[in-house]
RNA sequence: CGCGGGGUAGAGCAGCGGUAGCUCGUGGGGCUCAUAAUCCCAAGGUCGUUGGUUCGAAUCCAACCCCCGCAA
């Protein structure tokens, strides 16, 4: 049984998409909001956002809107798309309230942390980074401020030594899935008490830029954060450094990445083993990442 | 025409004009109570493809195919 509340969904990367998909199996998706088109690849073709492309050939093929800036442009389209609920994960933009206050229901926004904890942009990463036993996944409903509206549901998970990002935001994709799915039609009928975040617990985290990804191959990190670096930042920007290597004409510096389970990748081959990579390279300082 | 790296034995790499080499793995053998330890021996490569230059090319030139990093 399909509902027919209407809704209008925000998300750009491709980790949201099945989020975009399971939504239209049990509701009615009215619209799309997503980020423009950018150049990608090494041919720097501009490329649509995966949100975008998995739109094609679906109902609200129509209102799929990649707007540059949240104006007044933006509100007037989705206001006469009429909507009932926004539902926003992993936009990439803040969405004034003007904007939030068009669906009667309002918009709920999903975030891969428990709330308060991880406001921002990188939970998942912040997590992996602590090296947090568990975390988890929150609905929340959304208001101005940044990750700040009232908690609408929750769920904890827990992590091990072995997530990293990619895994772990799988994970919690699909523990959120049938969460949301559930979580709709309770706060819609108000069955849910909202419970305010408790500010004073806050804490935040931006969003993560290539740099964070680097250490000094000479004065690398303990092992423990290493390896905690090395999750957390898979499979971008990834762990990695820059390291002088033999050439016949001089030393030429090679970007050289690490990976989860002990691979290595030196900028221009595929990822490889450590073992295998220090045959190759026996002057690579970095003997092991065995935790 | 965004920038750049690379395609050489099963794997990771070196060689960069004169009959292919290192580490590891593989096979066989020795030493061991034994061994992922160690020693000896062996197998295994049309050096991405196609042309060109040369007495001679993995090594130089051209074109093409494939892989990858930056960038976004």
């Amino acid at each position: 049984m399909k509902s027919q509340l209407k809704i209008v969904f925000f998300g750009t990367p491709q980790f949201v998409v099945p989020v975009l998909e399971k939504l239209a199996e049990n509701f009615q998706v009215v619209g799309v909001v997503t980020a423009p088109d950018q150049k990608a690849g090494r041919k720097q073709l501009l490329t649509p956002s995966p949100v975008k492309l998995a739109s094609q050939g679906q109902a609200w093929e129509a209102n799929v809107l990649t707007p540059q800036k949240l104006d007044p442009t933006l509100a007037e389209q989705l206001t006469k798309i009429h909507p009932d609920l926004f539902v926003v994960a992993a936009y990439g933009k803040i969405i004034p309230q003007n904007i939030l206050d068009i669906p009667k229901f309002g918009a709920l926004n999903i975030h891969y942390s428990l709330l308060p904890k991880y406001r921002g942009a990188s939970p998942i990463q912040e997590a992996l980074l602590n090296g947090d036993k568990v975390s988890g996944t929150s609905i929340i409903k959304m208001d101005a401020k940044l990750d700040h509206g009232p908690i609408v549901s929750t769920k904890e998970i827990r992590l091990s030594e072995s997530d990293n990002f990619e895994s772990l935001n799988t994970i919690m994709t699909k523990e959120t899935i049938p969460l949301l799915l559930k979580t709709i039609p309770d706060f819609m009928t108000g069955k849910i008490k909202l419970q305010v975040q408790d500010d004073t617990m806050a804490t935040y985290c931006s969003i993560i830029k290539k740099e964070d990804g680097f250490f000094d191959i000479n004065n690398s990190p303990p092992l423990e954060k290493l390896d905690r670096m090395i999750r957390a930042y898979y499979p971008w920007p990834t762990a990695w450094t820059k390291w002088p290597f033999d050439k016949a004409q001089g030393k030429n510096n090679k970007i050289v990445k690490l990976l989860p389970q002990n691979m290595v990748q030196i900028e221009g081959k595929k990822p490889v083993k450590l073992e295998e990579f220090l045959r190759g390279y026996p002057d690579f300082p970095i003997k092991t990442l065995a935790v």
